[in-house]
DNA sequence: GATAATATATGAGCGTGCTCATTTATTTGT
DNA sequence: ACAAATAAATGAGCACGCTCATATATTATC
């Protein structure tokens, strides 16, 4: 059975499109495969020639978004602001292209961006994280750092955005200020560590 | 059909001995309740009057491995430690309890503490959140800070603790040094945060 | 000791996500 | 036109975690 390139296309944005309605409606884990298809006007099996799993399905837009993040990031970017500035301006422009997504995407960014060992990684999420990573990493460079953070800075940084979009999950405060606020703390917090501010091998000066 | 009291305790413990050797050979997710339930000598049925799922069953092990923790490291602790010093033994001593779980616990821990919002709560993993954080408040407290860290203080928290399981979880060097490390500098970064020398509204003193 | 009451064990069965042998529509070859 | 080749659609079926009506073994009552 073949069919034309432009059916394919239109199959597969139907399918976006539907599980994007039905995700928002039941929930991600509520969602059936079965569901999705049907309103797509398609088999159950059909659905897996175009999305090999239905964590890759969700991803796909997630991925989408954080393009979409990233080039309004471009866009909105003066060149004036210091590095905790366009950190934040990073991760919120991103976050704001994810906003449509927001009610069900929990389970998915946990699954796909958590760091944890996985036997059956999602594809999407790892490029997903090492797009975010470079990002941050030229974004670091271009602020004249002479060499870039190691690997446990970045672990660390990591940790952080992954806290940051799982309080934002759940901030149902109109504008997500309480995200703002966080977003804003941890990037500060962050630039100091790889400003040299972070602690040597000597004290923590507790209290 | 009664059974003894006895019985009872000797069928629950038999399920997670019989667990946490399928689990070591074979992987959480590779692990069928039915394999246990068989290993076990029981019915599938059987298990889940034990454990109402096998997320449970695994966290019902981290939450005796984190109880053994809390015990170690009040009896390490001398009261000399500065509060990182005293973070990190706490922290260090719940993995060591955790070690024996090591191979298989990354979807375990993933899933039960992960911040991200779920309808399903497993109540073994809020139980351990709440008690770590506990534990956490109040060795700070001992410290003499005047008023417990805040929300978003602890919600980072969270996160770096999160960061550090999971690059442990990873950390296949010997006596996990790499994580180690990785606790050492979360925890003085950490103090440094909450003993105000974290960012206030002011700049970040990028590079 | 027989009967009733009760607590636990049991495994068929449900709804998942996903697979795969088969069917069906289209294109290519003659 | 017809046949052969091919690519996508299909839905029965699998293994999973988990449920629940039923069977069964123990205890209480007389």
């Amino acid at each position: 059975m073949r069919i034309s390139e432009q059916a394919k296309q239109d199959n597969r944005i139907r399918i976006l499109e539907k599980a994007v309605d039905i995700f928002t409606t039941k929930g991600f884990d509520a969602t059936t495969t079965r569901d999705i298809a049907l309103a797509a006007g398609l088999a159950t099996g059909t659905l897996f020639n175009y999305f090999p799993s239905k964590e890759t399905l969700a991803m796909t837009m997630v991925t989408e978004a954080f393009r979409q993040g990233r080039e309004d990031f471009q866009r909105r970017r003066t060149g004036d602001e210091d590095l905790a500035e366009e950190l934040f301006l990073f991760i919120a422009s991103g976050l704001r292209r994810l906003r449509p997504l927001r009610t069900f995407l929990g389970p998915v960014l946990e699954r796909s961006l958590s760091p944890f060992p996985r036997k059956s990684v999602c594809q999407e999420g790892e490029a997903a994280r090492q797009g975010h990573l470079n990002a941050v990493q030229g974004i670091i460079a271009g602020h004249g750092f002479a060499e870039a953070p190691d690997y446990v800075a970045m672990t660390m940084y990591w940790s952080l955005y992954l806290g940051i979009l799982a309080f934002w999950a759940n901030d149902t405060s109109p504008n997500q200020e309480e995200t703002q606020a966080l977003i804003d703390y941890a990037t500060r917090m962050f630039v100091q560590i790889i400003s040299g501010g972070g602690p040597g091998k000597g004290g923590a000066d507790a209290e």
